[in-house]
DNA sequence: GCGGTCTATTGACATTATGTCTATAGTGTT
DNA sequence: AACACTATAGACATAATGTCAATAGACCGC
């Protein structure tokens, strides 16, 4: 949503999130800050396969957040290794989250939806060839 | 799915159907051949919003889908008002409205993982806050 | 018999979201 | 030094959507 939707016709504001990848993450720096790389990692909680999740995905939908207002980041610490851009999550970011949960109810209700509706179909069918119909 | 997916990296071949329109249309083609404008009125079942749906998207999936030889028009019959196409779902439609909707069980379980896991937290935390911790 | 409204479809252009590939850099291992 | 692993960034390509505007027949009212 960087910048704000448009006001003509559409599917309605927006399409639907279904890239995952920005609400997840979001969601796992609410239980603390951490850096690109241990996010990523943590995808494969929800589904991503890391092996083929390229690692850019991941530090641009950061980078996208930070603009949109949702995280911050700073230079961690130095430890051992490369520097690590770490992150937090902002209230901004807690609000919108909680938004996008609405949002995935209502899509994960509308594919229910048709999931229903396809299974009732799919029933009525078998169920007039029992009849023999 | 126009022409096959990538062969690299990314979110896993292919991002989630969300756009919905291509399976909803495919589903209701699947009980009857029709012509755009009606597919465009029974979309307000699967929850568009008939206001802001722009009527070019609808034709344009139509067209889209008909590329891929998932389903077929033809000029209708005249009867009375414009000429419409009027759309029917070929077996290789129906076929990939089967894929379409195991995808589509994937993405709501997927969806439901994060839910769950919001949910969990939120209330973890307020029974922390009970419990005085 | 002209203007509005509803049915019906199409095309062009703009913007956003994703995917893909490549570059860079520090650290530890062999 | 070559390699693997942690870590991040940038450029370019493509796919998916959104937005607007044009066209056209039929019917309704005045």
């Amino acid at each position: 949503m960087p910048g704000g939707w448009g006001t003509g016709r559409g599917l309605g504001r927006r399409r639907r999130v279904m890239s995952f990848l920005q609400p997840c993450i979001l969601f796992m720096l609410k239980s603390g800050e951490a850096h690109g790389y241990s996010l990523l990692n943590g995808l494969d909680e929800f589904g991503f396969d890391l092996e083929r999740l390229d690692p850019s995905l991941v530090y641009r939908a950061l980078r996208d957040m930070e603009d949109s207002g949702w995280v911050v980041s700073n230079w961690g610490e130095e430890s051992q290794g490369p520097q690590r851009r770490v992150y937090k999550i902002l209230p901004e970011g807690e609000e919108h989250l909680v938004q996008w949960v609405a949002d995935l109810r209502r899509t994960r209700d509308e594919i229910d939806r048709l999931l229903c509706a396809y299974e009732n179909q799919s029933q009525s069918i078998t169920q007039k060839r029992k009849e023999g119909v």
